[in-house]
DNA sequence: ATAGAAGTTCAAGTCAACTTCAAGTCAAGA
DNA sequence: TCTTGACTTGAAGTTGACTTGAACTTCTAT
């Protein structure tokens, strides 16, 4: 496949690909005319970058998953780590969102009066809201 | 207060509250021979600004949402928004959480011949795990 | 009086994951 | 042949939230 299909398929900008390319974490087969050609393998590579960002692995990470034949390796107990972060990060998010919906619905005439608001202030101020280091990525809309 | 009182109490650094300063998200009563001094308030409008941030919300948009005084002044409807958003984020992140789960403890040789791995490759791939812009932000680890 | 700690400003650097740009190559169709 | 379109490369730009550095001033204690 050239790039532009592949980019096609999978909806990943041809630039985007170059770039995965150049960090290692794809590669093409063999160049034609200069111009790269990819098996279809490198579909399932891309899914499983996809899956691997937002579970919020950086590229990095993921490369590291990657065998050099492009075959997943992944560490089981990773995996697992991995998804008890992700799910203290969404306790932590629907205990934000309750908060949030309160103060959005309390009849206090300010936030600054509504305890409720003020318990989530304090929480905040500790430190309780943050996230862990890349819970998630962001990413642009494209 | 100064500077360095306010950094100590809050644990925001320095800099980072100059930097708020300068994008008009706190301000300084006066200054003492060209040093900052802070009311107390400020403490209560950088937990806000913790609250905001740990919620998603950008700092321009934190301070969209504060008074010129430096008191909140939320569009409760936005929070209701942030709200399911925040909600929708997390029930993402715990599917996320159990593919992941599965995928340690699946029997299968390699990742690539387990069945509920391939469905979460197709779902990453199909962009359904995709996070909402700005859904978190991330930070450094401080 | 003087050292040193803490403050100031403004500019530039950092990070990740890309995108965009400029300039050039190459194959196919009119 | 010429043009168009798809591709190539390397370098530079983007974004947000800061941090870091350089050069300078000011406060506090000896």
């Amino acid at each position: 496949m050239e790039i532009s299909a592949v980019a096609r398929v999978s909806g990943v900008p041809a630039s985007a690909l170059r770039y995965y390319e150049s960090k290692g974490l794809i590669r093409a087969m063999a160049r034609d005319g200069g111009r790269r050609h990819f098996a279809p393998e490198v579909l399932d590579q891309l899914a499983l970058i996809a899956l691997g960002q937002a579970a919020g692995f950086s590229l990095d990470e993921i490369r590291a998953m990657l065998t050099p034949g492009g075959q997943p390796d992944i560490d089981r107990r990773l995996l697992a780590a991995k998804a008890d972060e992700l799910d203290r990060t969404a306790k932590r998010l629907q205990a934000m969102s309750e908060g949030l919906r309160h103060a959005a619905v309390c009849p206090a005439p300010s936030h600054a009066e509504c305890p409720s608001f003020q318990r989530l202030l304090k929480a905040a101020a500790a430190g309780m809201m943050a996230p862990p280091p890349q819970a998630l990525a962001r990413r642009k809309t494209r």
